[in-house]
DNA sequence: GTCATATAGTAAACTGGTTTACTATATCGC
DNA sequence: GCGATATAGTAAACCAGTTTACTATATGAC
């Protein structure tokens, strides 16, 4: 923590810690504003991100599947999901495979609705890091996966 | 969001804010790890940090004070610091400045307690950032307090 | 002084998410 | 097969934090 104000100015002798607190938070405003205007949460994106991704390896989805992929607990996965159906973003119904599991698939707006938000996502992105060049972004990422790596598992 | 796997593994493709994410899960993960071996939340650690701040400046302290040097909204300063009070980690008492507000000091237990929990976070921001070099947490720390700058206001 | 406006703080209702404890089904060892 | 154990999912209670709407005091314009 620094030992000048803590939390006014970010500077390069605050804690790497301090300053990624920093930036998470200000990440986490500009995802939720953007969010927010597709009407979901953080953990309904990453769902249906993660859900997205299983259809495009055309595999059918349980919610233990988005539960393990996504690393969000299970009670979270399958209140939300009810959330997203309620919406009419996906549709739930018993598996086939396993009389236990309920298999999760879009629905055709749903679909359409994750297209657009992962561009505007990704249109986030892209401002909030644009004040890195090309090279700075590669160190930036390069570091960030080291960090990851580290402290994983 | 990366082509690839999006949650599994971090890769150099993935984007800066999918990195981010990661990070912050991570990072976040070990902090409320960390503080729940002193009974308190992150929100209730940066009040209590922020709050050594403006003692250390020598400076008394209103809620309105720490609402506007963390950022945290005031209806969850107002409550966290009730729930401190109630463990008595601070003491809340009518200021004698503005009879509207209420000043805010350290308990002698909370004082100690800050203390400590400072030292445990900065022994785990050390250790997530253990993997990087001296030069590649300058680095790092450097690119991190440009996003800063460049995202806030 | 007095009226209008701003500020400090909070109660109540709500939201997103977690914990705990449970049901129902599947699977594994025999 | 059949009993033990693991897995998929959820209900209910709970918790941290936000939103909305409010009270009470302070401040500024006149």
């Amino acid at each position: 923590m620094s030992r000048g104000s803590p939390f006014k100015h970010a500077k390069a002798d605050d804690s790497a810690g301090f300053l990624l607190w920093k930036i998470t938070t200000l990440w986490q405003r500009k995802l939720a504003e953007v969010l927010s205007e597709f009407g979901i949460t953080q953990t309904q994106f990453a769902l249906l991100a993660s859900l997205r991704w299983f259809e495009e390896q055309q595999q059918p989805t349980s919610q233990t599947h988005l539960v393990d992929h996504t690393k969000i607990d299970k009670m979270t996965v399958s209140k939300s999901l009810r959330q997203l159906e309620a919406a009419g973003l996906v549709v739930r119904e018993p598996s086939d495979l396993d009389s236990r599991a309920t298999r999760i698939r879009f629905s055709a707006r749903g679909k359409k609705l994750i297209q657009k938000a992962i561009v505007a996502i990704e249109n986030a992105d892209a401002a909030f890091f644009s004040c890195l060049n090309k090279k700075q972004l590669t160190v930036y990422k390069s570091l960030a996966v080291l960090i990851i790596g580290h402290n994983q598992g």
